[in-house]
DNA sequence: TGCGAATCACTACATTTGTAGTTGCCGAAT
DNA sequence: ATTCGGCAACTACAAATGTAGTGATTCGCA
């Protein structure tokens, strides 16, 4: 188990864009994410860093010689442990009341639910 | 909507202990606690305080004229608040998804799915 | 009636996070 | 060669978080 590391949340935008795409130079990135976080691109730097200092991302190098990024570790994994952590601090680590709570509070077309359903069916004979 | 305060993972376990049971005194509470997070009293104070400064809980006093603490805001909504920001972060908002990746990554008994599909069922014509 | 324990209000301090700015270097276009 | 625009490495700096320590007050008890 490798033991994910702690994605901060703008880091996670970043991380997206990635798993969207990659490998991505800093300013391509930049611009990948002007539209949703308009950052700048030392910002973006900055978190490049980081997350190459957490091991999140790693680097690469293009054709022209620039430095790439891209990431190091899979995005569903990373949701697992994010999720995990969430399931552990709002529900106590049990799975149910957070489905019922996100069940609850949702609203849900009938097609969802009917997938939904088989998805349940699902975990539990397989 | 009165908006409510951010509450950080260490503050999240204060406010269990005072939604389970309140009001509390500070050193009651870091007896409470005691247990799972083994804070130092102090410990415990400051985060009451910053949990007052974000409006989070409200003091009252007991027959002895000690200061006591109990929440201002409800668990349910805060719970609320914490799963949207959640869904928001890691599945961009949608519902579906993340019912999908937790009904994937649980393992339910029967009994467990029977339930949730009643509730998703209640979710659809109410 | 001074003392030790409990209670408070402040202060402390390292990390993490969000969000850049500054400087130095390099290669392509005047 | 000068110059200017990218790129990269560092530095900056405030707010939030985790986790206490210190100092002042107070109140029951020896």
């Amino acid at each position: 188990m490798p033991s994910l590391p702690d994605i901060s949340e703008s880091e996670w935008n970043l991380m997206e864009a990635l798993w969207e795409s990659s490998p991505q130079t800093a300013s391509e990135l930049t611009k990948t994410l002007r539209p949703t976080m308009n950052w700048a691109e030392n910002t973006v730097r900055t978190l490049l860093t980081r997350l190459i200092d957490k091991g999140a991302i790693k680097t690469g190098e293009n054709s022209s010689g620039t430095r790439t990024y891209l990431p190091a570790v899979k995005r569903e994994a990373c949701v697992r442990a994010e999720g995990e952590s969430f399931m552990q601090r709002i529900f106590g680590g049990a799975a149910k009341p957070l489905l019922v709570h996100f069940a609850q509070n949702s609203k849900l077309t009938a097609e969802e639910v009917r997938e939904l359903k088989k998805i349940l069916d699902q975990s539990l004979n397989s």
